[in-house]
DNA sequence: GCCGTTTTCGGCCCGACTGTTTTCAGTCG
């Protein structure tokens, strides 16, 4: 038995640990402090926050230093953080520098440097006082600023207020996806075009991005911006040169492209699409052997410059296999990549079946009928109906079971299996009684209320759904909706854990906005030897295309096709379940 | 502050752009 919540409910959340260091690189920068020591902080912060594992209980037991990025005295802050909630560090430099400074110098085109000046040469310490100066034209005053300023920080700071969550200026990637696939595609038919591509955040199927960039080469570049930004999609041209455009489209998207030497196309792809971690670990590697790595290619201490048109050539000529994009994130891909054991991840065309939608039967806008039709056209080999139990009473979930079973019947390519997603209650237990279960081909639990309670009490109802003998999955295990709703605080090492030990499997939810468990959660759970299942949540027939979403999720946690179970067919997933 | 396929000390990615400059620092990705 697992002790659950308590020790954990008293220990800051990885986020708060991670604001906290960031506030603690930004104070230190404004001080002047060394740049390594705040490139370290905020490597720490970005290490925390991502982890799944409580880091702050991982510091208190001398583990954190497990962690890339995390050495003896970041664990000795965080400790003393959790204990305090406070750092002596940060309590210091607020009486050195005034703490409205940190938002000064991240109004773009200020930086700590010149936050730090206007403090000292002007007196400004908020980000109020800094308005009015801009509005009175006294920034000019400092050497080095002029107008051009003045005007940037107005128009940053008299942008609509951003409530916080709500607006990340963000967009899901289930949004982006498709333009940027049209868009691709339309630049590729061009005669000036010889090849394009996909690069940045969207290539390495980061769940919401800010922009979307492509690059392409062309014998004739500035025909290629030409036509670019004279698209009927084009609200708006920010940029236009002879070799990038930058282009804003009527639903709000961001595009930029970038024209390049086909000599080295493969060079100039692999740094646009990133990451900035990624890249700088490649360089700072390659540095170690004598080699300087840019967007133009590798250049050797004495020698020439390696070019070339080919990517997979480029980690070949560093020592890497090639590295899928979305593995480039800096969390182990490199050195993977460099003893060949790089995972073959999991791909669309594994997925043999559905395991997880709605119907008329309870809120989704697709008859049985027709939601069964449209995934048997997009090949699945199966589909379980999971209405919500909670829509389902009286005789209904019989009825619904009768009319499965005849949908079944018809269709002879597709298997369609009686589900049904019940309802974690707030004490733990189902909203259907484990005879009914115990009736269905497949069971789905998830939480649908009551997000915001304690630690311990999410943590406890996550574990009693893993604990019931019935429960196949959990579905959207974190709760969280993108741009919306943070993941539930829950102690998920415990969850992952009972969820191993049961045999009860975790979703990778596909809807766009969910994408649940996310990435680096997904990577856990198979660490602590969970099965995942890859499942729509689809609504209506459209949506049983979002299964690619979930895939990639899935593909930035690492997984393979061995730890998803719908890669395999019914017959075999079904003696997967609990006895 | 972190870290080790040249290192437990001495390094720490690279280049473009911007606004303001007569040669560059700061910012950005």
């Amino acid at each position: 038995m697992i002790a659950v919540g308590m020790a954990g409910d008293s220990l800051p959340r990885n986020q708060e640990l991670a604001e906290q260091f960031e506030l603690l690189a930004d104070l230190l920068e404004l001080d002047g402090a060394d740049a390594f020591r705040l490139s370290a902080y905020r490597r720490a912060a970005d290490r925390i926050r991502e982890s799944s594992a409580s880091v702050a209980r991982l510091a208190v037991e001398g583990k954190a230093t497990q962690i890339p990025g995390i050495g003896g005295t970041i664990q000795d802050k965080i400790a003393e953080y959790a204990e305090t909630r406070d750092l002596r560090a940060v309590a210091k430099l607020r009486g050195r520098v005034p703490v409205g400074l940190v938002q000064m110098m991240k109004v773009p085109g200020l930086g700590p440097k010149t936050a730090r000046r206007l403090w000292q040469e002007l007196g400004i310490e908020t980000i109020d006082a800094l308005r009015g100066a801009a509005e009175a034209k006294q920034l000019r005053e400092l050497s080095g600023l002029g107008p051009k300023t003045e005007e940037r920080v107005l128009a940053a700071l008299n942008r609509p207020a951003r409530d916080g969550s709500a607006n990340t200026g963000r967009v899901l990637l289930g949004r982006v996806l498709p333009v940027l696939r049209e868009t691709v595609a339309e630049l590729a038919e061009h005669p000036a075009c010889e090849r394009v591509s996909e690069a940045g955040s969207a290539r390495r199927r980061i769940e919401t991005v800010k922009d979307v960039d492509l690059i392409a080469t062309a014998p004739d570049p500035p025909a290629l911006t030409q036509h670019f930004v004279s698209h009927p999609r084009v609200a708006e041209v920010v940029a236009h040169g002879r070799t990038k455009a930058t282009v804003v489209s009527y639903d709000g998207f961001r595009f930029d492209l970038r024209v390049v030497p086909p000599e080295s196309y493969g060079n100039l792809l692999q740094h646009f699409t990133g990451s900035k971690d990624h890249n700088v670990a490649l360089r700072e590697s390659a540095v170690r052997r004598g080699l300087s790595v840019s967007e133009y290619g590798v250049q050797p201490e004495e020698g020439e410059l390696f070019q070339t048109t080919d990517e997979e050539e480029l980690y070949g000529h560093l020592g890497y296999a090639w590295i899928p994009p979305e593995l480039r994130e800096n969390r182990g891909e490199l050195e993977a990549a460099r003893k060949g054991e790089l995972p073959k991840l999991v791909a669309l065309e594994d997925i043999a079946g559905d395991l997880h939608m709605h119907t008329t039967w309870s809120d989704g806008r697709g008859t049985l009928e027709e939601m069964v039709g449209a995934a048997r056209e997009l090949g699945r080999g199966y589909v379980a109906i999971c209405d919500h139990a909670k829509r389902l009473r009286g005789d209904l979930l019989e009825r619904q079971a009768a009319e499965i079973q005849t949908v079944n019947e018809r269709h002879g390519d597709i298997e369609v299996l009686a589900g049904v997603e019940v309802d974690i209650r707030r004490d733990g237990s189902l909203d259907l009684e484990d005879e009914t279960l115990a009736a269905r081909d497949w069971v789905m639990a998830s939480i649908h209320s009551g997000f915001t309670e304690g630690r311990a009490e999410l943590t406890r109802r996550l574990l009693a759904a893993c604990e019931n003998p019935h429960v196949d999955c959990v579905g959207h295990p974190s709760g969280r909706k993108l741009n919306r709703r943070a993941p539930y605080d829950a102690d998920w090492d415990a969850v992952f854990a009972r969820a191993a030990e049961t045999g009860t499997f975790l979703e990778i939810n596909a809807q766009p906005d969910r994408l649940d468990l996310k990435d680096a959660m997904a990577r856990a759970a198979v660490g602590a030897g969970v099965k995942v299942v890859i499942s729509t949540d689809a609504h209506r027939v459209h949506e049983l295309g979002n299964l690619e979403l979930g895939v990639f999720q899935a593909r930035r946690g690492w997984l393979t096709k061995d730890d998803v179970v719908n890669t395999r067919p019914w017959a075999k997933v079904r003696r997967m379940l609990k006895a």
